[in-house]
DNA sequence: GTCTATACAACGATAGAC
DNA sequence: GTCTATCGTTGTATAGAC
């Protein structure tokens, strides 16, 4: 039938896996192969460098942040629009292939600093930021705005004592209360005390 | 001629700047011997081996945060004293050395993970939040608290135009809001907003 | 498409002279 | 306290057989 290229598909989930538990320098090539029962030079054939293989996994996970952008740039600048980032933004990271990869990049960013495919999610992500938070915001509205996404990521290793559903529902709240303050909508409000209110009320 | 008492803290120096920059894993003793005009063999009249370097560099880090838990355990659990720990600890991020060290140790986790010195610091900062949310706290709670922390270092990465007083500045208030509103309404024992409940630690 | 075999560089670390 | 010299290991990458 088809071709059993799925050998490229399980060096890059042995890769991650690796990458992530021991990090990006600690394992070798060696490692991989030999945990997938091939044999170094196999890899060069699907990969031409150790780097390439990191840069087709974070591809896949910047086509992703791509489109929730582009759906966040097609929208009005509102609070609702916030909030649906948000959900959605949530929604992605309980795929594991993406909560992986968010982990690998988080805990190996000066090793992957230099691969070009990383600064690409870097800017994906600022990008985000922008769509929750206006550059002419005041600055504690932006690192709430900014805290907002780290209590979604955050919720999976503070709260390792609860399940995957539960840590994922006290994020979602957390994340939503934080994003929900003034400044930033077109009905703005100027003001900005340091400390935000919370407005249950929807737009 | 040359300095050889401080040559042990000019290593220090160095090491951290470049083990930040580039990563632990690809910064090597013979680059750092070369910086400082030595060779790799006289670093190692200094340190045993290239982790004691970074075990070193921890050692002051983590005594530094014994003092914090040390005084925090003596507190009644307030929310005067969960501020006064997030005012304490700003003041020790303001400290050139430790912000560094932080950022060299979250930019390195995995590379670091199996020294002995890097979990101490971990520990650390698991005492440091449960002085700000103790076990039994509501998820949201916890989740929220913790964010306080993380409130302090992300103002230093997130608000990159601001200068330092401005970031600190905004970071301590966003912080400070985020450990005293369980419920997120601005004074912290009388809401009930839905997405926690309140503060059963006690005040 | 996957293998064996190997080239070649750089690493952490040690020994011993000065 | 710093040096030269060198050890053993591991890393990336390639050539060529099957």
């Amino acid at each position: 039938m088809k071709e059993q290229g799925d050998t490229r598909t399980r060096i890059q989930d042995v890769a991650l896996e690796l990458f992530t538990e021991q990090g990006y320098e600690k394992t070798s090539l060696r490692e991989i192969a030999e945990r997938l029962g091939v044999t170094k030079a196999a890899l060069y054939y699907h990969f031409k460098t150790k780097e390439d293989i990191v840069a087709s996994l974070l591809a896949d996970r910047v086509a992703t942040m791509d489109d929730l952008i582009d759906w966040g740039r097609a929208q009005p600048r509102t609070a609702e629009t916030r909030r649906e980032i948000l959900r959605r933004y949530a929604d992605e990271l309980k795929q594991r292939r993406h909560q992986e990869m968010m982990r690998f990049f988080e805990r190996n960013q000066t090793a992957v600093h230099n691969i070009a495919e990383a600064s690409k999610l870097r800017d994906r992500m600022l990008a985000i930021l922008d769509l929750l938070a206006p550059p002419g915001a005041p600055a504690t509205v932006r690192l709430r705005r900014a805290l907002s996404i780290f209590a979604l990521h955050a919720s999976m290793f503070v709260l390792n004592d609860l399940d995957e559903d539960e840590r994922g529902e006290a994020g979602l709240a957390v994340a939503l209360d934080l994003v929900d303050t003034p400044g930033g909508t077109a009905d703005g409000d100027a003001s900005d005390s340091g400390t935000a209110r919370r407005d249950p009320s929807g737009d």
